[in-house]
RNA sequence: GGGCGCGUAGCCUAGCCUGGAUAGGGCACCGGGUUCCUAACCCGGCGGUCGAGGGUUCAAAUCCCUCCGCGCCCGCCA
């Protein structure tokens, strides 16, 4: 690369390196790696496009990197040279092993929060988006080098767990008939708790409209808890209810490091800290009833939103308050802080980086938000409506799609076998569905599109890797280091699959920086693609001479492919 | 009304940041492929005013402006 800028700036002597640098683009194409436009140069130096890629072609001579440099229309191409570019990756690939695509630590230290889904009930689809990005960009973030801490912020301070909370802190006959009734006869002994806790949940909900006895009542519970006075059940049941959604997140491997409780941040008197400092900060301003606000025009808030309510008239903190001071605790420990939140949540980013700037704090959070998914008739995917769809529902009827196809075609596994391997397709079917596509698309959720097992889906990658396993498993003598000679690896589907694994890296790295992790996903379905080309183009185990250097090929797929799936969280399979 | 996001074939989607060579994939549909390493696969075909209009540029899906459509947000809720 370096040699090619070099002798690029020596070509028109007049030209700016930078310029050189600058248009020079990677170009995937069977007879490029790098490609130059030169018409910028040809309008510079008023002279034909093509002249002057042809005269410039001419005057580079082949190196031992670039086999090939010549001119093509308007255009300077250089082909790496295919035996270089295939011995370089397969040694990095074979040799790198697990950590081929992964960096060195950086030293950095990253905050990942993402999904922080109230402890109300399980856990519905609504959700899953933004933990399968968040888990998929942490776990992308940390092979690029940073350490990468991912944090769960559990609210249990407002509305919405003080009525879970009031609903177990009394024997169900004190329920109010209708939410009673909602639940009567449904539920077994075993079920999650997530479940039988949040069952009666949305009836509550409805039941705070129109009953305002009851709506007092939980009112008084919200206000206990905020003064710090919670009953014994408070605490007790979100963890109950948050560790059922857990377990649903831990079949799709999504774990957490770190759990933050919301109301210790009042608990700590560091939401008081903070609150003396924002009434005493610049553009801080009391209101006539007694609550105070920060006028945040300067912010570039939208002018409705220009006022921000720090403080109620009875001197108790807000959401965003505590997010504040959560926020400044992250800063404290992190060098950078990034939060997966759901658009709806855009203007509360905007606000906290007010804030934050506020109080002089000069670091932002990276905001990856991404359109919540709606359902199939258009609306919100909602507990309330009935059109929620639970997580574990979900993979279970995925898991069964999935064992219909295995049992099709394999009738030599055992029951354990058939169950591991179906629920791995269900699984990768339903993550890779999630993080294909760019988050800030919106996406309508249709079950048959989520659970497919064809074409551009996580299956279809799963099945590329066990694929290669087998291949690799038959190859008897084949084990590693995988001797080969670059020399018998250069034919075109080769040679194509070979470029494709050496992007790993560069498509890591390109995630880690972008936040982009439907990139992964993008770069997962074409090395599978590529690979299935070549497995169907070329014989391996009856490869004449080139078997064994084939066989290191397809080792260093598998193992571009096994780490690829590892950083999206989906389990590559030695067999399905 | 204001703010943010999205608009690419019947459906879904990549590319947009950083403008360049015939806009990549997938589903569906049509036609082929299994005495051979797993057919959850492969090969071929069909299908595109890149929402509309204008601007910048040698060059625009990509940058700028206007408009249209869809979604979300605009609480002393979280």
């Amino acid at each position: 690369m370096a040699g090619i800028v070099g002798a690029m700036r020596r070509r028109p002597s007049e030209v700016d390196p930078a310029t050189v640098d600058g248009l020079l683009e990677i170009a995937a194409g069977p007879e490029r790696d790098l490609a130059f436009p030169v018409h910028r140069l040809a309008a510079q130096a008023r002279v034909r496009p093509e002249e002057l890629a042809a005269a410039i072609a001419a005057g580079i001579p082949p190196t031992a990197q670039f086999r090939r440099v010549g001119a093509d229309g308007a255009y300077v191409n250089f082909q790496v040279d295919p035996v270089e570019l295939v011995r370089a990756t397969l040694d990095l690939a074979l040799g790198r092993g697990e950590r081929y695509g992964h960096f060195a630590p950086t030293g950095e230290s990253v905050c990942v929060e993402h999904t922080s889904a109230n402890p109300t009930g399980p856990f519905h689809i609504g959700r899953v988006r933004n933990a399968i990005i968040g888990d998929s960009l942490a776990r992308a973030l940390r092979a690029a080098g940073p350490g990468v801490t991912t944090q769960y912020y559990v609210d249990d301070m407002g509305r919405q767990s003080a009525m879970i909370t009031w609903l177990w802190s009394r024997p169900p006959e004190r329920w109010p008939e209708p939410v009673r009734a909602a639940v009567a006869g449904q539920g077994s002994a075993d079920e999650k708790p997530d479940r039988r806790r949040g069952r009666p949940y949305p009836a509550l909900s409805a039941q705070l409209k129109s009953d305002p006895a009851t709506a007092e009542s939980v009112a008084e519970l919200v206000r206990r808890i905020e003064q710090g006075d919670p009953p014994p059940e408070h605490e007790a049941v979100a963890r109950e209810v948050l560790g059922g959604m857990l377990a649903s997140l831990g079949r799709l491997a999504i774990t957490f490091d770190e759990f933050v409780w919301e109301s210790q941040f009042v608990r700590d008197g560091s939401v008081a800290r903070i609150l003396e400092r924002l009434r005493a900060a610049p553009h801080a301003a009391q209101e006539e009833n007694g609550a105070w606000s920060i006028v945040a025009t300067q912010y570039g808030l939208p002018k409705e939103s220009d006022r921000v309510v720090v403080q109620r008239k009875d001197g108790t903190s807000l959401y965003v308050t505590r997010d504040l001071a959560y926020h400044l605790a992250k800063f404290s420990r992190f060098e950078r802080v990034i939060d997966v939140l759901g658009q709806d949540h855009q203007l509360h980013a905007r606000t906290l980086e007010a804030l934050l700037a506020e109080l002089g704090e000069p670091r932002r959070p990276t905001f990856v938000l991404y359109q919540d998914l709606t359902s199939p008739e258009g609306g919100r995917m909602s507990t309330r409506g009935g059109s929620a769809v639970w997580l574990d529902d979900l993979l279970d009827e995925a898991r069964e799609r999935a064992r219909r196809e295995v049992l099709q075609r394999r009738d030599d596994l055992g029951p354990a076998e058939v169950e591991a391997i179906s629920e791995a397709v269900a699984t990768g079917a339903i993550r890779y569905h999630v993080v294909r596509v760019a988050p800030e698309k919106p996406v309508k959720f249709r079950w048959e599109e989520a659970l497919s097992f064809e074409g551009r889906s996580g299956p279809f990658v799963q099945y590329a890797y066990a694929r290669a396993s087998s291949v690799l498993r038959k190859g008897d003598a084949a084990r590693p280091p995988y001797p080969f000679e670059p020399a018998l690896l250069v034919g075109g589907e080769e040679l194509a699959l070979a470029r494709v694994v050496s992007r790993l890296p560069r498509t890591v790295a390109y995630v880690a920086r972008s936040a982009h992790v439907h990139a992964l996903a993008g770069y997962a379905h074409e090395l599978a693609d590529q690979f299935n080309r070549f497995y169907h183009a070329v014989p391996v185990l009856a490869g004449g001479e080139a078997r064994e250097s084939r066989l290191a090929l397809v080792a260093a797929v598998r193992q571009a492919l096994g780490n690829a799936l590892r950083l999206l969280g989906i389990a590559p399979l030695e067999s399905m």
